[in-house]
DNA sequence: CTTTTTTAGTTTAACGTTAAAGTTGATTCT
DNA sequence: AGAATCAACTTTAACGTTAAACTAAAAAAG
């Protein structure tokens, strides 16, 4: 792999390896001839710079890490693809890890990252107080937060991150069951560790109390962001509670998935007997049979900004001190699984 | 980061650089206490190795680049995760990149590839004659393929691949289709520029002929591997063939989607009017409302078989020599989408 | 026409690590 | 006891690139 080295250019056109550089490096004196010679020549001989000689000395990879909990959940593809697109755009390339949800490996990966040379950290999923965020401060290492943000006013100030609106995206969830004239609704929550988890239920909340409805504690359900404990609670919720809830708000699709299944296996119809919102609208959610009202989000877009947002800052010294938060914009994604079709949907 | 050097280490201790080199990667040449020593403070300071003086050495990245075509098609995520954790196990970091099906890029990541100084390269689903593996062939870059084989035999000798055992898993599915009574069946085939497709072809031709089942020519339509293509494929055989076949073939569960979807606009309904089999079980497939028959494969154990072939090989130069053609088993899962079910499968 | 400035270079050193060759002084062998 | 071996180091150089300081000649300025 690449065997050519500036050296080897400068040895046959008589020159320094610094001539070399300049020429090839777009800088100043170099004569307007040797230039082109140097790159002609590097050209045809097919010169690659050296990625570890150049990073000794310049201090840069020209690449991030992406720290995610797990490919394989369907709400990060599109947001890594975004991501990878934006830095790809800026020359940077991207490393993804998987944390599996485990703190220990987190901490190790992103020691990894360091060890590596990234320039910057893209880190999803984080949790309020998460040592991951001391560690990467402690590195003096980049970092922009995606997914979840730091609540605590005290560090919020100067930790950029991209989130949904989940606050407005929860509330126009539960505004649309209301609306239809639910009264007896359950939350299956995330992780209350998680912002996430915190902005959607007290946007659901707040609309439940405009609405004038009242939900008894045991209907919200602190359970994890996975199909299957989404699928127990809900489980509990038709054979503990009688009256049944007429609704259930799933803080995430695939917890509205292991509803659906719960509900299915409990015999209930829907939305016949339930009516069922998720979140995301992970693409599995449009599908006939499945057509889950849902809020959506935009994880590509997601992806990007936090992309854009960490190379802007690593590129430009002066934005260091500048704070993003940036809140992604959701919609309302009114399917079958609610009863109500709106004009033009069938 | 990392501002902590061997030289530092080196003169708080008053010993060379390279004593402390040799201590920290257990090397001979240094005194018990000594080691013990550098060890420790080496510890205590918080040293990490500079990744780019290591590499411009060794000529190692402990890297490797992973190239699909797009990670938010499902079939990859998993893939990619068990690739990257058996590169983990390995020390080895994994880079990810999407070619999103353009050939030019693919040859524009695989040279940045080269030029990162990653190690090795695995490679999915490239065509026939592609040449993205000469240029791999000319870079010297170790690679393997995965999901596709080369299949010309003057190459083939000599290029790692894991993939499906596609031919035996068309096979199982086009036998259940005819096992099932089935004699108008159409085959919506992948590109049949890929090793998959020909292959999964060639294995249901085969089946059809064991239970004498002969298909007219524009039954087989090779429509590329996307939900929609085959949506419109399925779309213009539901219209145009009269009579219609009776069960549908699909060579990627997406596809399969699409194929549903389009049986439904047509108002047929699945399986009463329309037998359909997929390939590859994909999460959703499973889900209640599609109980999609298919074959399943472990793309998580595909991953980590292509991982460890390459790492293997960068590791053991004897290795270099032999070449490996994996096959990964597949199995048949019957759910309702033919309107067959096993005992105990309600 | 001398002095200053500019252009087009060169040389040196450094980034952090390690391989290779050399230097001690102690230990073992005969 | 003297030679040979060994252990525990040190010194030097190299990996490929670039920043910084230098030089020589040409061009511009006075």
């Amino acid at each position: 792999m690449s065997r050519v080295t500036i050296k080897d250019i400068a040895r046959k056109l008589n020159v320094s390896a610094t001539t070399v550089s300049n020429a090839l490096n777009g800088k100043p004196g170099v004569g307007k001839s040797a230039r082109k010679e140097i790159q002609d020549l590097a050209r045809a001989m097919g010169y690659q710079p050296n990625y570890f000689a150049k990073g000794l000395v310049s201090r840069q990879s020209y690449a991030i890490g992406l720290v995610i909990t797990n490919i394989t959940d369907p709400f990060y593809p599109e947001l890594a693809l975004g991501v990878q697109e934006k830095a790809g755009e800026f020359g940077y390339s991207t490393m993804l890890f998987n944390t599996n949800h485990n703190q220990e490996s987190q901490e190790t990966i992103i020691r990894m990252l360091g060890a590596k040379g990234v320039d910057g950290v893209i880190l999803s999923t984080v949790r309020q107080d998460d040592p991951a965020i001391d560690l990467l401060d402690e590195m003096e290492m980049p970092y922009v937060l995606v997914n979840r943000m730091i609540l605590n006013p005290r560090k919020a100030g100067h930790i950029d991150s991209v989130t949904l609106d989940n606050y407005s995206g929860s509330h126009q969830a539960a505004t649309h069951l209301c609306r239809l004239g639910h009264t007896r609704i359950a939350v299956i929550a995330g992780d209350m560790d998680a912002s996430t988890a915190i902005t959607r239920t007290s946007g659901a909340v707040d609309a439940f109390k405009e609405w004038g409805v009242s939900i008894p504690d045991n209907w919200f359900v602190d359970c994890g962001y996975t199909k299957d404990r989404a699928f127990t609670a809900a489980q509990k919720i038709f054979t503990c509670s009688a009256p049944r809830p007429t609704a259930i708000l799933a803080q995430d699709d695939n917890m509205a998935l292991g509803v659906r299944e719960a509900a299915y296996a409990a015999g209930l119809r829907i939305p016949e007997d339930l009516a069922l919102v998720g979140f995301n609208d992970i693409s599995f959610a449009s599908l006939i049979g499945i057509e889950l009202t849902t809020i959506r989000q935009d994880q590509h877009h997601m992806g990007m900004t936090c992309a854009e947002i960490l190379i802007k800052k690593l590129q430009d010294p002066k934005r260091r001190g500048l704070c993003n938060n940036v809140l992604i914009q959701t919609e309302l994604v009114i399917r079958k699984s609610c009863g109500f079709y709106p004009d033009g949907y069938t």
